[in-house]
DNA sequence: GACATGTAGTATGATATCGAACTAATTAAC
DNA sequence: GTTAATTAGTTCGATATCATACTACATGTC
């Protein structure tokens, strides 16, 4: 066994350390292009809401909400009647169960998304690379495999 | 070119939101095991700048803290006022500069940090197994890169 | 040296988020 | 069937964070 193998094998919670604190930088550095990417008076919380009514489809609860955007009920009340007030949704009460409700898009709600989507994805591609893309592509499964490892173990308490 | 490298090769903007968004979960998962390692009453931004105190040395100024932090200036004089009443950090005037200060830890900011760490490391430790140790190792490079190709393109305006 | 410009930190008002308490409706237990 | 326990959503008070404006000091320009 020599160096190299040694190297190579010897992995362990500071790689752990490491591999978080990259991704939070990553996330934090992308989080402020998406920043750039929204107009002025709203949230990224906002959009990632409309976004994921526009990928997941509309008519979803505000539990299934909360749960989608890992948040708490109160914060999804507060966003929703945000986007309510814009008109980008529209809340209907559930016709099996009357303490919900449902949400649905409004044509004003897909088009925010669309246009924010297309600026990201301008402002993606103007300095990735096919080799950034490829990188990405590659490190993907490994990144799905940990996030999965967490949510697993997303009850585990500390003692 | 056999269809496997066509799939192979064929990387393009669906996998850097497939990343970024995997990123962000992770992030998210990661930073709720990080929650529960700290006593209630403290926030997991205050955990941050001790720790980057830790790590990067004392007597750094509020300035030097908020570029690490990417945070602005009036959060990280929130957060100090916050951690100096806690006991974890004391502020002496810059001797060289009468507008600045510099953030020192106190023993107690030290031992918080310790402790902090120490039941985060504990809480990893029981569900990462070697494997996933490796994968993180692994996967590191590509993170890196990313988040470097990232932190050279923050000033890329959308159009 | 005087004055304009820039920099370090703080103060203020707004918003996103949270935890906890609350209301209303559903479901389970008996 | 009545009562207890659970669930969906809101309200409220607190805090972290931000953008903006402000103060005090520093530095460069003439």
């Amino acid at each position: 066994m020599n160096v190299e193998r040694l190297r190579n094998t010897n992995y362990g919670p500071a790689e752990a350390f490491a591999y978080f604190t990259e991704a939070c930088e990553t996330v934090q550095l992308s989080e402020a292009m998406l920043d750039r990417c929204i107009p002025g008076e709203l949230h990224r919380s906002h959009f990632y809401i409309v976004n994921h009514l526009v990928r997941k489809g509309d008519g979803q609860t505000p539990l299934q909400i909360t749960s989608a955007m890992h948040v708490t009920k109160a914060t999804v009340s507060n966003s929703l009647a945000v986007l309510e007030k814009r008109g980008f949704i529209e809340t209907r009460p559930s016709a099996t169960d009357a303490r919900s409700k449902q949400v649905f898009l409004t044509e004003s709600g897909r088009e925010f998304q669309k246009q924010a989507i297309g600026t990201l994805t301008r402002l993606f591609g103007s300095f990735l690379r096919e080799e950034d893309y490829r990188i990405m592509g590659e490190a993907l499964p490994s990144l799905v495999t940990i996030r999965k490892l967490l949510h697993r173990n997303s009850n585990a308490t500390p003692d």
